[in-house]
DNA sequence: GTATCACGTCTCATTATTTGAGATTCAAGT
DNA sequence: ACTTGAATCTCAAATAATGAGACGTGATAC
């Protein structure tokens, strides 16, 4: 299995709330999900319940807890979302696609925001939407400037190569064709938090037909502008606090 | 100081975290803030970094972690953010006031998502926006449901009582009269996620002289079921995955 | 160029905590 | 009323975590 971290109690406690990740989840079956005996589960998730990191649901069940979700948007994670909004309805409008962000969530990538074109041929992922991470060009977004170990194991029956990823960090963004869903083709581009570190994927996506068989050709510089727009929003708004 | 929850790991491992809501920290100054040895929150921190629950930023400091943020993601905080928008838009137009989420972050509160009445005299509350604990309508929903320890504590100095807050209970609904600033009214209604438990305020605030004294009786109607709204769509989105 | 200082990282003897088998409690099903 | 399964609790034994002090590094002062 993995190797620890050094501090087998946080190893133990991040496993828990891995498994958490699904939903809300019973005592017994976080025992099964994470291979820890009864009473160390117990004892670690109501440390968890504690601190708010874990929740108990109505039937007693343990799910993620709301001090967890005031981390994450002590973080930044809301101002993304809300931010993205207005950013993702005009690249709609300048380049006439359906646009979205994602964000990485275990092995998959998530919808976070999404901006729909409203007639014709179009692109549908709604907020919520879980896609995989081996195919598509966000997830080559998502996966170009990960530490070598992630890199490594996310590449493993991936759709692209090292070469490809090596290729969107040179350039700053990332094309597909059919990777995900036949006929559609996406381009891509990274969304860096107040670190510098890519937090999330900011794509636009439709039919091959309109976007053609270089899709980054054509909206490359749209995509990265509003990427960038984006990144530079939540700079400056860190900054004010 | 405060009681352990019997797993001195996860005490200093939280205390870490809370540490670290306030923005990107250096390790001594994690040592001072929670006044655990150097090479002991040199070891938990490390460990933190390896689950990704924290990052390091470019000047090698510590700060709140992408996994954090996939965690939250996963409890719904996306969800809820998205969602929003347009259920707070359609508030506006409404009743012609200004709306916004509340979510609590620490001993504050901080707006997530707002739709601003687009003329004239108005309530404006961006987002990223903080605001005491201790005022206001929102302040009152996100209290009056915690359990009783936070619950008193939270009390402490504010400018609301404990039997305003069992009203609030009973009613569903909270109003406040200039208790944040002065000439401002406003109502607020619980949002409430998959388990029941409240994860937010929705509120609408405007000036005294239209809301009048008695804000919730004109509005508490619409805030409540807006609300609702968005706490059915949280409930039904999470049916789907 | 050298010395000093502050911070981050590492080691390991010592100390304290965590572990998990088994007991107990409780709720649901028959 | 009895059985079953899950959650919670206890405490002797085992193991991990702790933190003083050493080491390495980079910045600053002289």
């Amino acid at each position: 299995m993995t190797i620890g971290s050094g501090v087998g109690v946080l190893d133990k406690a991040a496993a828990i709330l891995n498994a958490l990740e699904n939903g809300p989840t019973s005592l017994s079956q976080l025992v099964d999900l994470t291979d820890i005996s009864r009473p160390t589960v117990h004892r670690i998730a109501q440390s968890l319940v504690h601190h708010g990191l874990v929740g108990r649901d109505m039937h007693g069940r343990f799910e993620l807890g709301n001090r967890l979700v005031e981390l994450a948007s002590a973080a930044g994670e809301d101002r993304l979302v809300s931010a993205a909004g207005s950013i993702l309805i005009k690249l709609r409008d300048i380049t006439g696609e359906s646009t979205q962000i994602f964000r990485k969530q275990g092995d998959f990538r998530v919808c976070i925001a999404s901006a729909e074109r409203p007639i014709g041929l179009r692109d549908t992922i709604p907020v919520g939407t879980q896609l995989s991470m081996k195919a598509g060009s966000a997830a080559q977004i998502l996966l170009a400037w990960e530490d070598n170990e992630r890199m490594v194991d996310g590449l493993h029956h991936a759709r692209f190569t090292p070469t490809i990823l090596a290729g969107v960090r040179r350039r700053g963004w990332a094309q597909s064709l059919g990777e995900r869903e036949p006929g559609v083709a996406s381009v891509s581009a990274p969304v860096r938090g107040q670190s510098g570190r890519v937090i999330a994927a900011l794509s636009l996506s439709g039919p091959i037909e309109r976007l053609t068989r270089q899709p980054g050709k054509i909206h490359h510089e749209a995509v990265t502008s509003a990427a960038h727009e984006l990144s530079e929003l939540l700079r400056v708004q860190n900054d004010h606090i």
